[in-house]
DNA sequence: TATTTTTTTGATCAAATGGACAATTATTTA
DNA sequence: TAAATAATTGTCCATTTGATCAAAAAAATA
């Protein structure tokens, strides 16, 4: 039992695999993988503790799958840039989906920020590979962007960089950005900085 | 001896305590607070456990203390924007500022971010108290600037995120930013990251 | 140098926690 | 419905870890 391999699943295996990374995600995110216990996240999906190891061996590989499926989910808007499409569009457009995603993934995005601040153990290769991969096809079509014109010329890969970091701190740094805020309107402190953020790389894409 | 207050401690005292806290620092920066231990921290400064607890009540304490250090040298740059200055030069001041900040304290920008993300259950009255201030003030030194027209209309609060999180991505996720630009010299990535940066605020700063 | 104070440490404790396992219960299948 | 398989749980264990404490060592002081 203890090796579940892909195709028969029963459907009991199923939902509460998805029960436990439901919860895990919760956990995770909040206290990270050492300060994450096995009693809370039980507590949290209403499981008993070796009941959840029935269905995973340990404690690390909850982590593992939850991050691995996030990963998927978190890389697809950047590969949704079109090179058919307007640039400068393209571009604002991805800059609106990172928004949305801090708004409606924060538990996501404060997981994988803490695993790449504690350097990155279970996702290096990930971002060696198939993240590098994507980042470095797009840098290269925002280069052509660049040398048609259809863009101002900034380095491509610290745009992507400074496109993740702005969108991600909604998330990230929520308290922060709250606290500093006067604990203003969720939704009017997202419209502000969706607004800010449109004129920002408007202006700065479209200069020269 | 347990309360050591103010004035009168001994050279050995003093001593002592900046070794743990500079340990406790790098440990903590690399681990978080759960996940960094006091064998990790007393390993690493070369002393026992116990004498560790014979200089902080525990390891909360240790924390708070480093984390208490860190965070007056954190707003500092802040609190320099004059605005006596010339205001596009000021704010690139500011922003070449938290760069280099973020070369060159990398363990105190994760420590941070760790913090935050986790819920600053230990900084929120900071956050709240003399950091609001500061950035208020500020906020109302931009606007002031904008309505002089000397500088272009933003969000004031939202371009002190978008200065906060550019700068410090190259310090929280450095490990993301190494890998993704071919583990390049360090040097180098700070190099281009400013240009990227000042060439950015400055085309958004004074458009309009 | 003798005495007092400070500093250091080995041994130990209690709580927390990841994990194992056998026994029990529920579900599926023949 | 009986047998087989899957799912669940109470109990237990080993390790880690924050913290204590008394005794020893070192340093400061008289």
């Amino acid at each position: 039992m203890k090796e579940i391999t892909q195709t028969k699943q029963t459907r009991i295996q199923r939902e509460k695999r998805l029960l436990i990374q439901n919860a895990a995600l919760e956990v995770f995110s909040e206290f990270g993988l050492r300060g994450a216990t096995l009693d809370k996240i039980a507590r949290t999906c209403g499981l008993t503790k070796p009941n959840i190891l029935y269905y995973y061996a340990s404690k690390d590989e909850i982590y593992t799958e939850v991050l691995k499926s996030l990963l998927e989910e978190w890389i697809r808007p950047l590969k949704d840039i079109s090179e058919q499409g307007d640039p400068l569009t393209e571009i604002l457009q991805y800059v609106q989906k990172k928004l949305i995603m801090s708004k409606t993934r924060k538990q996501e995005s404060k997981l994988f920020a803490t695993e790449i601040l504690h350097g990155a153990p279970l996702t290096q290769n990930i971002l060696a590979g198939s993240l590098k991969e994507t980042v470095d096809e797009k840098v290269k079509l925002f280069d052509k962007w660049i040398s048609e014109k259809k863009i101002a010329p900034v380095d491509p890969y610290h745009l992507i960089f400074s496109i993740w970091s702005m969108t991600q701190h909604y998330a990230d740094f929520d308290i922060q950005v709250h606290s500093l805020l006067n604990h203003k309107n969720h939704a009017t402190i997202f419209k502000d900085a969706e607004h800010f953020l449109l004129t920002f790389f408007s202006r700065c894409l479209t200069r020269d």
